[in-house]
DNA sequence: AATCCCATGTAAAACGTTACATGATTCT
DNA sequence: AGAATCATGTAACGTTTTACATGGGATT
C-alpha cells in the first residue's frame, strides 16, 4: 500500500520553514551587523564557517541569496545603480531576522553531525595497499590540519577586537581550535596502530585476500 | 555547439577512474571477505562506515551496486533463481579489486575531511537564541555521542574475534572511538565557555528578535 | 490476521559542484 | 598594457535523498 509500513506519517515538517541548511547558514552569515555581497559571503565561509559547517560553492551562495530575497528575508541594492553586473550588496530583514531565530531556536535537536573523511576511508581499506604509503598519507594529513590550526588562530587573533554580536562566532572558533587539536592527536595515534600493525602481523607475501582468483 | 563555452580543457581527469568516493566505499565494504546483499551492505555501513564517512541512502547502495556490476567490479547472483525481487548477493572481482587497490594507493592526497556540525551552526547563531535553549541542545549533543561511543565500542568488542583481513577496519574503529570521546570533551569545553559568555555578557533584554510575533 | 522486518527497486526532486561567460577594477 | 583579482551570474551535470511501490517471511 502506501509507503513505508503502513502508516505513512507526514514526517514531521521539516520544521523552521523546510529550507535546507545551508540556506540558514547563508542568512546566519547576513545576521551579523554590516551588509555585504556574495562574494565577501564565500570568503568569510571560507575562513570561518567551513571549519564547523562546510563552505559552500560560490554559485550556490549567489543562488541562496536569490532565494533569501524572494522569501523576503533579505534585500539588496546595487552600489552604481544601473549596470547589470555591478557590486550587489545584501543585509537580512527583520522577518529574515525572526525566521532565522525561529530556526535555531525551534528544532530541538539538529540532527548527529556528519563526517566525511576520506583519509579513514583509505585505512579501513588499508588491507589493499602498501604499509608505507598509508602511513605518508597519514603524515601529509597531520601537516595539512597543523595549517589549518593556524588558520583558525588568526581568525580568533582578529576575532580579539570583537564585539558584542561576534561573541558566538568565537566560541565556535574556538572550538573549532581544539578540534584541530585533537584531530591532529587522533592521526597520531592512529599512526602508531598502523606501525604496531606493521610489526605484528607483518603481512608482505600473505595478502590471502588477493590472491583467491574467481 | 559541442557544449560548455570555446577553451574547454579537459579538467585533469577526475583520477583513480573518476567514480565518487561512496562508489568507492561500498565496494570497500565488498572487498572483505564474503558476498553480502545491499540490504545487508547498509546495516553495515550504518554499524561503521557511518563513524568516519556517512552511510549513504539504501536506493544509493543498489544504485551504486548496479554500476559496479556494470562496471564489472563485481557479479551478482539470485538466491531463489527466478523470482523478479528476490534476494541478491553481491561480490566483488579481481578487476573490482585491482580497480579499487588503484584508487586506494594512487591519489596522494585524498582531501581534507568535510564536517557539518548543526549543533556548532547554532551555537554560531547564539546571539540569536536564548542561551539556556543553546546549553540544553548541547547537553543532548553529548548525550547521543555518548550512545554513538557505546556502539563503537560495542563493534569493537565484536571486532575482537577478527583475523587478518579485519586490522584495518579496527583501526578506523579505534579511531572513531578516540574522536567520539574527543567530541564529548570538546562539547563540555564549549559548555563552560557558554556558560562563562552568560555571565560576562549577560544580555538578557536584547533579545528583541524573539518576542515579535507573527 | 495484522504487523514488523526483510528485500528490491523506480521516479522525481532537491542539492551542490564544475565549467563557462563576462566585464570592472586594481596591481605591476 | 597585461595580469590578477573582484564580482556576478547561467547551464549542465552528477549526486543523493525522499517518497512510492511491491511483496515474502517471521512474529505476535
Amino acid at each position: 500500500m502506501a509507503g513505508r509500513g503502513t502508516t505513512q506519517q507526514r514526517d514531521e515538517e521539516p520544521s523552521g520553514g523546510g529550507l535546507p541548511p545551508t540556506a540558514w547558514a547563508v542568512l546566519g552569515l547576513l545576521s551579523f551587523p554590516g551588509e555585504r555581497t556574495g562574494y565577501e559571503l564565500k570568503k568569510w565561509a571560507d575562513a570561518s564557517l567551513r571549519f564547523f559547517y562546510w563552505s559552500p560553492a560560490i554559485s550556490q551562495i549567489y543562488a541562496e541569496l536569490r532565494r533569501l530575497e524572494a522569501l523576503g528575508y533579505a534585500t539588496s541594492r546595487r552600489s552604481g545603480p544601473e549596470e547589470p553586473r555591478a557590486k550587489r550588496s545584501y543585509a537580512i530583514t527583520e522577518e529574515g531576522r525572526a525566521a532565522l531565530a525561529s530556526w535555531a531556536g525551534s528544532g530541538q535537536d539538529a540532527g548527529p553531525p556528519v563526517l566525511k573523511h576520506p583519509l579513514l576511508l583509505r585505512v579501513w581499506l588499508g588491507h589493499l595497499t602498501a604499509p608505507g604509503h598509508l602511513r605518508e598519507l597519514v603524515a601529509e594529513h597531520i601537516a595539512r590540519t597543523r595549517g589549518e590550526l593556524k588558520e583558525v588562530r588568526d581568525a580568533l587573533a582578529r576575532a580579539g577586537e570583537a564585539r558584542e554580536a561576534w561573541s558566538h562566532p568565537e566560541v565556535a572558533l574556538r572550538w573549532s581550535e581544539r578540534r584541530l587539536e585533537s584531530e591532529v592527536e587522533l592521526a597520531e595515534a592512529m599512526l602508531d596502530d598502523l606501525e604496531r600493525l606493521g610489526r605484528t602481523g607483518p603481512q608482505p607475501p600473505g595478502q590471502r585476500v588477493a590472491d583467491s582468483p574467481t
